[in-house]
DNA sequence: GCAAAAGTGTTCCACATACACCCATGT
DNA sequence: ACATGGGTGTATGTGGAACACTTTTGC
């Protein structure tokens, strides 16, 4: 992560620099592009726990025609930047994300091959019923998070560090509601967090984690129609934000 | 930091999304440039405590011409996101950070006046000794990084999110160690962390957990020279990362 | 000796963990 | 009745905050 920049002569400093935020010749031959890292949580094959999914799409010509890689595309004009990735994350699966954050802003010089592409990628969370009814062809199709095959470009590593935050982000912050609907119950959500993490987590304590953080509100509403004890429903206190981005909560 | 997007028929998916990292003419409008905040701690001006500055060139063109802004430029067709920010460093102040992390990109339409800007941008830190023998000149000047003035663009914005960035990342990083040199005393590390969080720190409790994080090695050496009891010299243990940022620690 | 920073010891509290136990429902 | 998940209570441990106290230097 430390640049290997060299020293140079403190005197060639502010005639260059001062072309601050415009564009060349140069840079114009860089083309840039919007991807997005979906995640939903679908049931396992055998059915018995969730899992995390995310949709891929076929590529259909060069470079890596035939391989599977992220949703992605241009930036139109008017477009920003989220804009840009929920409309590719709608074109694709058809879904509304209940959560959309910046990740990554990959640019290595080599990444794609023939020309020099930047992709300004973004991650989304969908709600898991959503997902089950989301478009699924033969040019789209969903897989496991932990176990994709080779995709084109450095698609596995964006992925990777995508996961990677998803889950240090699912441990201090209220991110999981994001999978969840207006209402719940704290074994479902209890759940999502399990899932993600992969590893159990002791009902008590969550509830009281929960509970004392002040994220959700207990309503008056039982869950019934299971086969134990009715659980209580929970809805998501708005007047917390999901995740702290500091001041950059409104973009 | 959710979408605006609308639903859509899952059907019109694969046709569009499969364009994926291609770059058309409508991308092509849009200029891909590169823009740094570099912090440093200086002496205040009655020399009592550091505080966190940073380096701003002076606009020589429109749009906001005579405005200052963060030093930034175009990226060059063979080099890296990460390169062309260092790049920009030295460019600017002639110095070399100990630290440079991407801090976001920032493309909203109508953030530059005119022509449709995405700026890459990236953060970094330099070391005090260093950082004041740093290039400053008319177009060239360092500012208090807490009082700046109003800039070009959306930099104020920009400058306040790699504060915030700063400031979370001293909270659970090793980072303070780049604004020092090779071997310091635990002094010195404490004052970084008080004048980057702005709140005193109890020496004793913060000699603790700096032992304990194995982040510092003791060395056998004190420094003397000072009025008081002469303090050990400690150095930075360089097999632990400065920041763990997942599967990305080598971009 | 005195001032002041370096460095150590100790108490207190918040909070996470582990786990025992009671509650309410469907079968 | 009993199995099972919902929900409460409680002991133990860990780590930070607060602060008293000792050590080592310059003057």
């Amino acid at each position: 992560m430390t640049a290997t920049a060299r020293t140079v002569p403190a005197d060639s400093a502010s005639a260059d620099s001062s072309r601050a935020d415009a564009a060349s010749a140069d840079s114009a031959r860089i083309s840039l592009a919007v991807s997005t890292v979906i995640f939903a949580l679908r049931a396992d094959a055998d059915a018995t726990a969730a899992s995390l999914r995310l949709p891929l799409v076929r590529r259909i010509r060069e470079p890596f025609k035939g391989r599977w890689a992220l949703p992605g595309g241009p930036i139109e004009a008017a477009e920003s930047l989220s804009a840009a990735a929920g409309r590719n994350l709608v074109e694709t699966t058809g879904l509304r994300p209940t959560y959309l954050e910046q990740l990554y802003a990959f640019g290595d010089v080599d990444r794609s091959p023939g020309d020099r592409v930047v992709s300004i990628v973004y991650w989304a969370l969908v709600r898991s019923e959503e997902a089950d009814l989301a478009a699924e062809g033969d040019n789209v199709r969903w897989f496991p998070a932990d176990d994709l095959p080779d995709l084109a470009f450095d698609h596995n590593t964006i992925v990777d560090y995508a996961l990677w935050r998803l889950r240090t982000k699912m441990e201090y912050s209220r991110i999981a509601h994001a999978f969840l609907g207006e209402t719940f119950t704290l074994s479902e959500l209890r759940e999502v967090h399990e899932a993600v993490l992969r590893r159990p987590i002791d009902p008590a304590n969550f509830r009281r984690q929960m509970e004392g953080s002040k994220a959700i509100i207990a309503t008056d509403q039982l869950l019934t129609g299971g086969r134990h004890r009715p659980p209580r429903l929970y809805r998501y206190n708005a007047s917390v934000e999901l995740t702290d981005n500091g001041p950059l909560t409104s973009s």
